[in-house]
DNA sequence: TGTTAGCACTCATTTTTATCGAGTGCTAAT
DNA sequence: ATTAGCACTCGATAAAAATGAGTGCTAACA
């Protein structure tokens, strides 16, 4: 059997109106609420053979039919139209994205709060790998007796700011270790900062041996904590609206994954890192997701890619807009970070 | 009719089971599960008292009984036995509390946490209000050639950094601005710190007049950010557990209330500032939550009563528990707050 | 007079049965 | 090849029946 044009013109329009309607879809609704000039009955038998062909699937006996991660599949690759943003959306994106930002995590937050909320599916980033980045700057600045801010600046253009515990330091000391610690650590990245490292800073400076000694296993655990991969997740509470969750406890399974740092990382793992990646259904790999989708891609700091932004959600979604939003927040993130507005 | 001792003791044993097993209480249950001495008849004639006196509710003729707000307000007042925390528990608040945590937001924030996983209920938190407090400290570093780091300590404790766009500024003058500002403004509060009073700083500083006027409008849009309480939600997943939220319909409407600051705000505004504060049912006045509990608390820094850490859940709740964790983290955050750890 | 065994009664919940209707597959006519 | 027509399927909804936990009341008892 074959699929030809008409086949694929059916396929579609139940894929368009299943994605609207979260109903299986009959013949009749078909022949009646689309005018393909064929009757419900010819439409069922190309629906039978697109059963067979494995695009579409009868959930029982009686019932319309629902497209099949592999109708889904066909659908994005070659029949969906693919939109473009309107206009209006496109400056609200910048807009927002452009307003008095000028934090670079605050920016990627905010471009997974505005594609949840303009997808109704749930946005999940992840921030540049702190350790893995390079520094090009650093500060050490007395806040109290007993308190010292440490100021890290990678090179992608994340800035972090904490708070060590550490009493009797006078600022000169700070700065000079600084200044030397900056010397032997520049182009290195952060995780290379080791003890050893630092510890050769008493060589130059013996003066402030004490001090340095001091410093170090401090310096040791700040640095180990921002180990971890940021991960954060926006738009949740859409979860409540899926149709697909009947009840609290596939609700509650669905979120727990989402929310699981480690899963998200397993399933992003091996995402190609150029375009938009799209998985479908059993194509996640994830039993628990199986009747899920995910729509991801990767951005760029200074033309490495550095993090990735997507969206999750059942695979009924509206891959068309799904894709022209992500992409347009590639784009806009992509500009940003070419050092253009930032 | 009389309120006499064996109605009082059936009334606890009732509210127990409940609390318990979430499942309204029959008189034959509480007659073989608890060795009262009575027979089931009797605890029959009983329970309708207590029904009469308001203390107990039945949800039709031919279920248990379910404790009213009354019931559970005398239960709390009078009936209940005070839990106090185990020691290895209170040890594993204070070490976590304690460890290694400097920055006093990590350190509500956490408590928050705390309180949430070991009541599984949703745990809130209001940080100290930044905005009115004193400023007794202030820094601004240059961290790269369009970016100054603002660096704000209050009285209570709470430090603030925040990143400027700000081009063209070499450190002297950084430095120079704020040691003015910081003998202007010192001892008054965030929200004091004006335009105008800013702008002073030219008549002292006249070879710096045009970076002042650069700096006068982005510290004030930055400050004007600082106005909001802070507010935090967690163990929001533990309400998919609530036995009480049996579809997604009344799951959503009570997580979008527990999330929304100005709701929480509002409920709170009229909670007494001293011991614990506990709302069951009606009492919290709020028509969506007339099933819920809140139990919360103020805690002091430097004596002061500034933010308030609680509870919400079922008023189906351990209030024993509940009310022996809430106190000894009252307790550990003002020993952390009054300056011993920090 | 307080307590309790006994029993009829109530009513939410569960189980069973009946009905409905959307949608299908097949056949025969066009 | 297309389509009208029709018997059939089966989930969903509704109606009916069975179940059982729990009550309130009465009468006997200590």
């Amino acid at each position: 059997m074959t699929v030809n044009d008409r086949k694929l013109k059916i396929l579609k329009v139940i894929i368009d109106d299943f994605i609207d309607t979260a109903q299986p879809v009959g013949s009749r609704t078909i022949a009646k609420k689309y005018p393909l000039g064929i009757s419900s009955a010819t439409i069922r038998n190309e629906m039978a053979d697109l059963e067979e062909l494995g695009y579409l699937i009868q959930p029982h006996t009686s019932a319309g039919r629902v497209p099949s991660d592999e109708g889904y599949r066909l659908y994005v690759d070659e029949l969906m139209k693919q939109k473009k943003m309107g206009k209006n959306d496109r400056q609200l994106i910048r807009g927002l994205l452009l307003n008095k930002v000028i934090e670079m995590e605050d920016v990627i937050h905010k471009s997974a709060q505005l594609l949840a909320q303009m997808t109704d599916l749930i946005a999940f980033v992840t921030l540049p790998q702190f350790n893995k980045s390079k520094l090009t700057n650093m500060k050490m600045v007395k806040i109290n007796d007993s308190k010292v801010m440490l100021i890290l600046v990678a090179d992608s253009g994340v800035v972090k700011s904490l708070q060590l515990a550490f009493k009797n330091a006078t600022q000169e000391a700070l700065d000079a270790i600084t200044d030397v610690m900056m010397h032997s650590l520049l182009d290195s990245t952060i995780e290379d900062i080791t003890v050893k490292k630092i510890g050769m800073i008493k060589n130059v400076l013996p003066q402030y041996a004490n001090v340095i000694d001091y410093l170090v296993p401090i310096l040791r655990d700040t640095l180990n904590e921002l180990d971890d991969i940021d991960f954060y997740v926006e738009g949740l509470n859409n979860a409540f609206n899926f149709p697909e969750f009947q009840n609290v406890a596939e609700l509650k399974s669905f979120i727990d994954i989402v929310q699981s740092k480690e899963m998200m990382m397993r399933i992003m793992s091996d995402s190609s890192d150029d375009g938009i990646g799209i998985r479908i259904g059993k194509e996640i790999g994830e039993d628990a997701l199986t009747n899920c989708s995910i729509v991801s891609v990767c951005y760029k700091v200074n033309g490495k890619n550095v993090g990735r932004i997507g969206l999750i959600g059942p695979s009924r979604m509206d891959y068309s807009k799904v894709i022209s939003v992500v992409d347009y927040i590639r784009e806009t993130l992509s500009d940003i970070f070419a050092g253009i507005y930032l």
